[in-house]
DNA sequence: TATAGTATCGTAAACGTTTACGGAAATTAA
DNA sequence: TTAATTTCCGTAAACGTTTACGATACTATA
């Protein structure tokens, strides 16, 4: 590897001279710099991150912390891989890399966190699976280190951070429930314990309030977020006395096992229930009929939370002076034909 | 951030016996030790990683090398989940971090290592999306930088890789269908680049060959690994003259598709076609009736490649003396309903 | 011409570690 | 008691940068 050093004794300049021209500092002659840029290409000296590091305390990176787990949330599809895009996308207009740093199943998030924040690998960071209350929050908002998280969480709000608007998902879904008629409408949860399901609820509830529905704790239905689950939730529905007409399901992977359960009996999404999901991923356009869904552009999401990341990062904030530090992330509803049913004179 | 020298002013002694206390060097007395590792914990010390990266030219860290593109060969999220929850379990086993590093889309691959590399974060690297002629693993071969690939590539082949058995799994499927009675035999590839591709379609001809069955052109079916690329596969299929009674789906995101088109025309799956996807992915089950596929485990995978890396790095080899350093990933076949039809009387 | 200003560059310290080396004290051997 | 050995620890250099400071030479101003 060819160091600063090598530079200077093969230009016969210091090493200092060296430095300032790769680092387009001003008080530097033209010539000598294109001498210095020349020999350096030639040389392939390219500038060693630790040394760099250590002296100016900055790593040049931006890391993403994800869980590994294979079930995050039901994210299967390329969720990340289309936030990480976005993400790149931005932060390569500074010049930063991207560092994805996976949570292994086997480990404490929070104690992970702590790990990487002390390895000062990345001079910012982007949190994912936001927990309602979540330690790495804690922790982060301690220490120095500029965060976003993607996410809302009750632990501590004076942080950026973006969340998809499922506030507006579930009223939306609600709202075009009502409108065809629908009276009694359940909603299918995670059964584990992200951020996400108690949002969802909250607005689940005030929606219904909204129309003068009685909320019904029965038609709050839990499962994972899977086939399985899906299929799960198909059958507690079906076995209610007062069947709901209508339902929403938070996680659309468990779609898959809704439908199925429902054509085990002879029974027709989008006829004999109405459903909506929630995220339009690759597998909603695959269903028959057609799943009824909420579009979300990954890659627009990424960049967003780059731009919110480095906004309250000194040395980046010129760039973002008018950017809103955190925001609620809309989302447009797709028609399919799973709630194609209206007022239905059966329920079933 | 408490470095060494604070912890050496508090403890009264100097930097150096701290540091060979914190690192179990053998020439420290037990009690000072036993204090400095108490202070250590009490002030909340942990080594600053650039200053340790630039003094021993290490970094305790892994890089794994992926594309972060939506549509990388069908490998969705759950894919890399999977592999990094494996890498990571075994890192963790001496210490080493995991770092992921995706290339984005707008940039040459191939730079975009060269700049891992310069950056000097890892120690090793893992990459995949290996293609058939990989310029990454040109020049990480002249680099000095240990790696391994997951897939293989006639780039150069004096490096560790681990590739799955693509020659297997078409070699098994090929048999089931002639045991079964099928003589017109398709295939369908993604349409991109992928050395993936070149080794099934090499397996299905030698497999074909090994039953005296004709290879012909037109049974070799080309798209995009996604459900348009399926659904024009089948449409393709249904117009030939003489039609395949069964077919190897490489990428069973196509599956969906191929269903769907089918059940356009009436016909069903496992009953006017045989079909075997591959790999078993969480949507195989889902699948009605049930997709035939392969199974692997992706965590057991991710083992795998750390160990075949680690073993090529001196300061691990001693862990690994009997590990291979390349190998063939087998899969065993999942059974299921779409590869039912034997011997049909009216081939479609 | 003398002075002030400017352009350019070299010097050296600093970032936080690790580690080779040597020295002092403690222990053992004679 | 002395010499030899061992145990423990401090010193200082080194890794590759960046940057404050000062020095030099040149240019413009009076």
């Amino acid at each position: 590897m060819v160091s600063i050093k090598d530079l200077a004794k093969h230009l016969d300049i210091s090493i200092g001279t060296v430095s300032r021209a790769l680092n387009d500092k001003p008080d530097v002659n033209k010539q000598t710099r294109a001498k210095v840029l020349q020999a350096a290409d030639n040389l392939g000296y390219v500038a060693n991150q630790s040394g760099r590091s250590l002296r100016q305390g900055t790593t040049n990176a931006i890391g993403f912390l994800i869980e590994s787990g294979a079930d995050t949330e039901g994210n299967s599809d390329n969720f990340f891989m289309g936030v990480i895009d976005g993400l790149q996308s931005e932060l390569s207009k500074h010049k930063l890399d991207l560092l994805v740093l996976p949570c292994s199943t086997d480990e404490d998030p929070e104690n992970y966190v702590k790990r990487m924040v002390a390895r000062q690998l990345v001079d910012g960071m982007i949190i994912s699976a936001t927990h309602t209350i979540d330690k790495r929050i804690d922790f982060l908002s301690k220490s120095k280190l500029p965060f976003v998280a993607l996410g809302q969480s009750e632990t501590g709000k004076n942080h950026p951070w973006i969340d998809l608007d499922f506030e507006g998902v579930a009223r939306v879904s609600i709202d075009r429930f009502v409108k065809n008629g629908h009276q009694r409408i359940a909603i299918a949860l995670s059964a584990n314990q992200l951020n996400l399901g108690s949002i969802f609820l909250k607005s689940y509830k005030d929606s219904l309030k909204r129309h003068d529905i009685e909320f019904a704790p029965e038609l709050v239905l839990q499962a994972n977020s899977n086939d399985k689950g899906g299929y799960a939730i198909a059958d507690e529905l079906l076995n209610l006395n007062d069947r709901p007409t209508a339902i929403l399901l938070v996680h659309e992977l468990m779609a898959h096992g809704l439908y199925r359960r429902f054509a085990e009996d002879g029974l027709v999404v989008g006829r004999d229930l109405a459903v909506i999901g929630f995220r339009n991923s690759a597998q909603a356009r695959m269903f028959s009929p057609s799943l009824t869904s909420f579009k979300l552009s990954l890659r627009d999401l990424g960049i967003a939370l780059a731009a919110s990341l480095l906004s309250t990062m000194p040395a980046y904030q010129k760039h973002y002076s008018g950017k809103m530090l955190s925001q609620i992330w809309p989302m447009e509803i797709v028609d399919g034909e799973s709630d194609a049913v209206k007022i239905p004179k059966n329920p079933i």
